[in-house]
DNA sequence: TGAAAGTTATTGTAAATTGCAAGTACTTTA
DNA sequence: TAAAGTACTTGCAATTTACAATAACTTTCA
């Protein structure tokens, strides 16, 4: 980080990932099983490459993931969440179900519908499931 | 809104607040008090007016706040969370947390000690005083 | 072996957003 | 009636983003 704004743990945040990408690349290694550069650059939303590059290197420096070679292929790198971007499951959570409860055109999907019906035991159920993958 | 880039919830909450100060004024209303143009411009973090401007319409467009002007003085507006405002408590509980779990320098105040002896307590507990100030 | 395809980027240029300083229109206070 | 306060708007420079093209590297396949 080049320069905080202010010691408020939100602002601190919000220099992170305060932004309308970053969290997008989260949600699709954290939801969607989504793992290399390429996994992330088709996703519907359109980042564009030298974004998609930008966030990734951010991202990495903040220490919340991870990159290593793939052993099938060597051109090309898995990216991992470390604990520190694990824990921004229950954040990715509430954004999630604010945004489905607000707007018409969002179904939710399995996670959203498991969110509305018990969203402590949602966030439990991922955390373990975050865990056994990336740790 | 203009357009979304996508129908999943995460990406349309961002299309919404996804930057580095909508949530910030949010922050000041809901959880510091202030309630008017003046006070939200003179929050540590030094937001231009520009920018606070198009914030506060874009906040009120979507039906996040609401303004009346003040009794007291007349050249003066006062703003309001809507309950959609405040159901985005959740939101900043928990980026709140994450911020002062990973940021040495970001010291938890009153609510940050709430919020890590017992999260689901303090958001029940602010949601309470929300609804009371505010409708 | 060598061409083609796949992967993770970087570069260039135009458009959009942001930051900063100044100014405006209106109201309240002294 | 002058001064101060409030909520903006405007202009301009700096930064960020979008989009297209290209590069460097590896793997696959004929």
């Amino acid at each position: 980080m080049d320069k905080t704004r202010s010691d408020c743990p939100i602002s601190c945040s919000l220099d992170v990932f305060g932004d309308k990408w970053s969290l997008l690349i989260i949600r699709d290694i954290m939801l969607r099983g989504k793992l290399s550069y390429s996994e992330f650059l088709d996703s519907e939303e359109k980042i564009a490459t030298n974004i998609l590059a930008n966030r990734l290197g951010v991202l990495e420096a903040e220490g919340i993931l991870t990159r290593k070679v793939s052993p099938a292929n060597k051109s090309k790198f898995i990216y991992s969440l470390t604990q520190k971007g694990i824990d921004l499951l229950p954040i990715i959570i509430e954004i999630m179900d604010w945004g489905a409860k607000y707007n018409e055109n969002c179904p939710r999907r399995e996670l959203g519908k498991k969110i509305k019906k018990d969203k402590a035991a949602a966030i439990k159920e991922y955390f373990a499931k975050l865990k056994k993958q990336f740790t």
